[in-house]
DNA sequence: CTGAAAGCGCTTACAG
DNA sequence: CTGAAAGCGCTTACAG
């Protein structure tokens, strides 16, 4: 039986609310009062009940994290940063990952609960009015990569400015014939980073027809199969850009097997700079998402809200991209050109 | 506010045991009588108070989970099979990442506080008498590979022979100058994977001289600087085994920085069979290790642990690994030779 | 500086 | 089938 604060007051001679105080350490206690209880603490191993804690003064020092049921590098670097700024702030995280479609937002169930102080949601595809009734009874939330209106606090990425930069330099090289490998339309990114690249395109007087859209869905191995696609087209792409680094990375695999060569034959570039990026051979030239500080920031906002008083202030993150130029674009070294 | 099971009582002109009892669904209550609760539950938009669920009922229905502070994808596996028992099981996960070294084991403070009714730790450098300190007081505790003695319970996979049979295979090569690069020893996988290479080359009369082996530390870029020492050596290997794919990846990097081919100048090979591995190129012949698999069985036996009676019984699983055979190696197809 | 008491929101025998 | 009451282990005004 682990000993409660009773216990410590009793071995100390003193009542609970003292234990009390020198455990939480605010109000001030004699110093030899505070000796003997603090002796009495670690002669009995006490450790504080988190659940009777969390009752009592209504919060329970946690925030809840949820990302999409995906293994996708890129989410792992958001928890990480989440994770950090959680600890950092002495808050544990509670992490639920959520299928897609799911009909039924389970976690949300469980957050709602009081169990969580404060919750911040990647790239999950939530419904509107679930997060204003969160929200509603004043427990921050906020959206990382996932905007449903201006009304709840987001961190965003620059995805249309990323994917313009990039489609840039694409120009720049010569290509003409652009072809596209799709995300999925969970989240804002997809769509934004095709609108940066048809809008760049149309500057130059280009566009890209329907057929050079092939449909990913950014996890492992689509965008082989979007590849081959495109590959079977009567005038394949001069060069291709996926919506991320994963799907250009299987991409790279399928052109490679038709014995074809990047960039020689067909240029390619990513969206992400996660690890693999730079192990493909080419390397991607891609566009870096600050993946890691979008979680840290993200939870940072998160949990300082919640000690603020009066309604939550809607809060509005882009973070920058970086174009990061590698070899798959047609550039000989990693300065560009 | 929030309303409470009293708010529900009320409305429903009931006892808070009658509504408690609907909650949990064990007891019968009258069918009219659960018609309206469930009315009144549905209109208050009522959620259980976890904490005060908690502190009744002495458990928290969540599973701790502990990684040490790195970004390696072997571990994320990991994550997603824990995260599936868990919420399989209606568990949530409480998640705290751990620094390598670190002089307190904050995390198990935490998780002491009753907070966790069972726990689960993956590759933590855990001190024995800790974990036998939680054991005793009977909250489950499993480690992922880890392992402080036969008393406690562990998911270990099979590195010695993982480490035997790709030597075997390497040496099917013809190769005879091996090196080794090397991972860190927080946890048993490092050495055990050396004694298979080692012991396996003893019965071929061969044996791997201190300077063939190159201090890694399993993480991003190590193995980029221990391949490039291997290449400075008067004879340079003809194979060389990484403690894991990443080094191994980035081993890659080194040798063809300097020139040379992998696998006509140096055949190469690692460990873990992450996604990175068949993405390199050429892709690694590596061994793969059930890592979701890991994950997801620790934690169901840690969460079967809780509702049994009685002491703690010493579950000791060694998952099976698996040779993989890419083209790192010297094989030309993915079927072998 | 310290203690007695109420309260946080549940569950669970115990009666009936 | 249902209710009254005690208890889970804390915190926090309120007195003193």
């Amino acid at each position: 039986m682990p000993s409660t604060i009773y216990d410590v007051a009793e071995k100390a001679g003193v009542s609970i609310s003292t234990v009390s105080r020198v455990l939480n350490g605010r109000n001030r206690v004699h110093p030899e009062t505070r000796e003997r209880i603090s002796a009495a603490i670690k002669a009995l191993n006490y450790q504080q009940n988190a659940s009777a804690r969390a009752l009592a003064t209504q919060q329970s020092d946690t925030l809840g994290f949820v990302i999409p049921q995906v293994n996708d590098p890129f989410f792992f670097e958001i928890v990480r940063g989440v994770e950090d700024a959680a600890s950092a702030a002495g808050y544990s995280l509670l992490i639920a990952s959520q299928p897609r479609h799911a009909n039924e937002h389970h976690y949300l169930k469980l957050f709602r609960r009081r169990y969580v102080d404060a919750m911040v949601l990647a790239a999950i595809d939530a419904h509107r009015q679930e997060i204003l009734e969160i929200l509603a009874r004043n427990v921050p939330v906020v959206l990382v990569q996932q905007d449903v209106g201006e009304d709840v606090p987001a961190f965003l990425v620059e995805n249309y400015g990323g994917a313009c930069a990039l489609t840039a330099h694409l120009l720049q090289h010569g290509y003409g014939r652009f072809a596209y490998i799709t995300g999925t339309d969970y989240t804002p990114d997809n769509l934004e980073r095709l609108r940066g690249l048809r809008d760049t395109l149309a500057g130059y007087g280009l566009d890209i027809p329907p057929e050079y859209i092939s449909q990913g869905d950014y996890l492992r191995g689509s965008g082989y199969q979007a590849m081959l696609r495109l590959l079977d087209l009567p005038k394949r792409p001069e060069v291709v850009f996926a919506a991320n680094d994963q799907m250009a990375s299987d991409a790279l695999l399928a052109i490679r097997e038709r014995g074809l060569r990047v960039p020689e034959d067909i240029a390619l570039a990513g969206f992400d700079d996660v690890a693999l990026a730079s192990y493909v051979s080419p390397p991607l030239t891609t566009v870096h998402q600050p993946a890691y500080e979008l979680g840290f920031r993200a939870a940072q906002v998160a949990l300082g809200m919640v000690k603020e008083e009066g309604p939550i202030e809607p809060i509005r993150v882009v973070l920058p991209t970086k174009l990061v130029i590698r070899r798959s674009c047609g550039c000989s070294n990693e300065t560009g050109r």
